[in-house]
DNA sequence: ATATAAATTGCGACTCAATCTCAATATATG
DNA sequence: CATATATTGAGATTGAGTCGCAATTTATAT
């Protein structure tokens, strides 16, 4: 498999765009963060990088990432769109809870067997996979009960 | 089953609200409406019925709405938040065409046992199923291979 | 009916995430 | 190294969504 340097310089270069020192320092911590995180949160750690970085800069690498593969939109738990990189992630659940914002991840094979015969019958040709289950998690399940 | 107004007005007592007109006249359109919609589009057949609607109260109305368990939020195709009015529909699976818009939904019947084990496994109670697939409906896969 | 208290409303100002413009700068290629 | 093209930061702009407030509507008690 290829690494996820390599698909980002690929798909750069098959648009005639240019891997800039910008995107690179994007990129690493993109592929370094382990959570979900919004533009802002990347721009600040960017920052950390280098002072020639702006917000249009995060804005703007932000949707190469999705189109190269890299990256996807996950939920939305604030005001702000948030992203998860997925390039070699097996597809998950998402499981949001509404009252302290955790997001559980769980694998997803099992609903992926009825999903392709599904995608096969309507001819549809799936990117990307968003299961999400808003509820509350078994800590503020019980707080409620209280 | 209860109907929608019912369910409606007894959350709005519940909580020492109104069920005033405004609130009628949007509730209606809601549950006639049998696509996505989002704020705006509310907004304009609201104002159709009456002249006295302004923005502030759909937006206002919205969320109660979703918090009366009457409606959820839907996938964001656009710049805008969308929903869906969920009372009385079976889950179901979005599948979200990025070429032209499209939404079609399948049924997640066969999705749900997996899906209750899981929850039941890690203690989470689930209030919204959001289940969303990404990619090309069968026109427009087929137009992007000409 | 009428009075009273409380919730609701429209208006328009406001917030803020996201986008756009444009001149200056960086990058790839011959 | 010269040229053409892509990228960048700064700050202006957009636009969905929220908020404050005075006027109005609604529910309840009298």
């Amino acid at each position: 498999m290829k690494d996820h340097q390599t698909v980002f310089v690929e798909f750069l270069q098959g648009r005639g765009l240019k891997y800039t020192r910008n995107r690179k320092i994007i990129l690493d911590i993109v592929f370094g963060l382990h959570e979900h995180f919004d533009a802002e949160q990347l721009y600040d750690l960017a920052r950390k990088e280098t002072r020639a970085m702006s917000r249009a800069t995060v804005y703007r690498t932000i949707p190469l990432l999705c189109e190269a593969g890299l990256l996807q939109q996950s939920v939305r738990s604030s005001a702000r769109d948030t992203f998860e990189h997925i390039y070699g992630h097996p597809k998950h659940i998402h499981w949001v809870c509404t009252r302290c914002g955790a997001v559980i991840e769980t694998d997803l094979a099992e609903v992926m067997a009825v999903l392709k015969q599904e995608a096969k019958r309507i001819g549809f040709s799936a990117d990307e996979i968003k299961f999400n289950v808003v509820g509350k998690c078994w800590k503020c399940g019980s707080i409620e009960n209280e």
